[in-house]
DNA sequence: TCCTTTGTGAGAGTAAACTCTCATTACAAT
DNA sequence: ATTGTAATGAGAGTTTACTCTCACAAAGGA
């Protein structure tokens, strides 16, 4: 209840509290590298902290792997730069779809264990922004507005589920496809569903791909 | 190595373990109902049966759930049985996409253990036919040879993210869609992947929807 | 009836996600 | 330098999925 005499000084338990943060993400970050499960206590030991402590930082294990994952992401203008150039919402989204589930690839096990620990917990996710959102946004950004609003919301939701781990995993696991056909089939996918709301169907109005 | 007298006759054993096969697989559905999430261990209690006996008839909570869930649905032709006259693939896979997601949403504690116990074990899915797979096969069965074996192989693999459990929670917990919501949201989805697989890009030649 | 096979139960043990408490340590203001 | 507060560590406890072992009991054949 005292008022700090130079609150912005050094305020050494901040600057202690930042380093032992960062130190617990960047512990994560380097065991999420191999793609092998993640625990909370290997983590918690890798970073030299008790697990307590991790808990004291991430409310739980989703919190922690979606921050050290989302710190490892290029910013959506940085994972399409290829396309930045580009108009054509179609090959934007291709573009972001392959950029997603390969670093989803990456990180496969510690995805895996997000998804894991969230899907029994719905409540908890809400919190927590997807990292594929900024990254559809950011595709079809150049038709944002001249699409109607209800298509766009609409192609939103179709690639909120195609642009997604779930959904490499369930082309992987379930359909039995390898890696890399499982990222072209999805890219399939996202890209007849971005060009079916953008050309509609009347083809030939749009750039040729 | 004796050879039995009567392989055949009332064979006791086989008996009971039937009998006990199918109580723990009727406890489990009992359970599912309630949409509350199952573990083996309530199930176990249930069926009036240890935990260890539970292990030894399925392997793990999800072979479990999976064939409870397996047993509760309905064949693909009874599921679509309100389609059954219509040669529309659109039309059909609309209802297939939504009976599986009520199902889904229905049966919703036990289908998110499945996910989240057979997402860290991918290898241990494989055995595993998924519920969809039959779904989508018989939706599309009047075009499963009119279509291009590559194009019926995408539409499938399309399909088979959007028609999924895993696309219902994206839905309803990323995208924080009423559970309503999500399953119009699907079947649209699935509505266009399906039609821009069949019409391709030429309008017109398909029925009126 | 006896005996072997086998289904079953009970319980211990492991692993991992959490939760909670209590003691200790270290920082920082006075 | 002292002292209070905040950060941390250590460890026990809970839950659930699973594994393993051992002992019991029932079923069926001899």
């Amino acid at each position: 209840m005292t008022a700090p005499t130079t609150p912005s000084t050094t305020t050494g338990r901040a600057n202690q509290k930042l380093r032992t943060r960062t130190a617990i993400l960047a512990a994560a970050v380097e065991l999420m590298r191999t793609g092998q499960d993640v625990s909370m206590l290997e983590v918690a030991k890798s970073a030299l902290v008790s697990e307590a402590t991790a808990y004291r930082y991430f409310p739980d294990l989703a919190s922690l792997l979606q921050e050290a994952m989302a710190g490892q992401m290029p910013t959506p203008q940085e994972a399409l730069a290829a396309v930045a150039d580009s108009h054509d919402p179609v090959e934007r989204v291709a573009a972001a779809t392959e950029h997603l589930l390969r670093l989803v690839l990456v990180y496969q096990g510690a995805t895996r264990a997000m998804i894991a620990a969230t899907i029994t917990r719905p409540d908890t996710v809400a919190a927590r922004p997807g990292l594929r959102f900024g990254l559809i946004d950011h595709a079809l950004a150049p038709v944002a507005d001249t699409l109607g609003a209800a298509a766009l919301q609409q192609l939103k939701n179709d690639l909120a589920v195609v642009v997604s781990a779930e959904a490499l995993f369930c082309l992987t696991d379930l359909c039995a496809l390898a890696p890399e056909d499982a990222i072209a089939s999805a890219v399939r996918t996202a890209t007849t569903l971005t060009r079916s709301a953008v050309h509609g169907h009347t083809p030939g109005s749009g750039p040729l791909i």
